[in-house]
DNA sequence: CAAATATACATTGACAGGCGAGGTATCTTG
DNA sequence: CAAGATACCTCGCCTGTCAATGTATATTTG
């Protein structure tokens, strides 16, 4: 009933700019290192990564450019604004204040 | 743009198991008790609370049985079932996990 | 060399949860 | 008696997730 990706809802966003306030990345990559970092527990799905990309772009939290690969496939790359740090920031804080409120109601007596 | 909402989705049902797994209850009472829970941190909308009653009977989770009140508003008061307390272990267990996870993917290098 | 696999991008449409807005009824208190 | 608290409920919109589907190139393997 409740699955992993219901869990990690609403973090979607959070999650990319913080691979991005690190070093600029395409999507493909970004995937990857999700997986690396939690040893193939967690998955971004494809449709969900890139409907990301869009609402963040739109939002001015990143912004895109494509690569000058001369082979293999093309890569859009996408860096981190100053707003989008901004974001990440208060993002961050707000995770650390719903971990305790989650901790606080669902802790047992 | 991230808001507690949010933040805290696809919990609400855990949540309510859980103060069920402590003794029956009423709406009403449940968001009081959420409310002094989190200080007024978080306050569960009416219409999620209601729904989400709906949603956890239908599956089985909870019992409803209207309170005998002579006095005042009816109340209906809601019972966690053995399919609701497992229910609820295993979302614990998630949480544990979605916590690990979600702090890897933002913790700052 | 053909087929399979990996890299890399993208969109569409359905589904589910949250919730604003609106509604009903009773009791208490100034 | 008006206002506010207690207590319930539903409808319909919005938003994020994702299965399915599609494109194109490069590499590996039988």
């Amino acid at each position: 009933m409740l699955v992993m990706s219901d869990i990690i809802r609403g973090y979607t966003d959070t999650i990319i700019l913080s691979q991005l306030s690190k070093n600029d990345s395409y999507g493909y990559e970004i995937n990857k290192v999700i997986q690396e970092i939690t040893k193939g527990e967690y998955e971004l799905k494809e449709a969900t990564l890139y409907t990301t990309f869009r609402r963040l772009e739109a939002a001015e939290q990143i912004v895109s450019y494509w690569g000058d690969e001369t082979t293999g496939a093309r890569r859009r790359y996408y860096a981190i604004t100053d707003a989008g740090r901004a974001m990440y920031k208060e993002n961050l804080q707000d995770w650390q204040r719903a971990k305790t409120i989650i901790d606080a109601l669902l802790m047992e007596k």
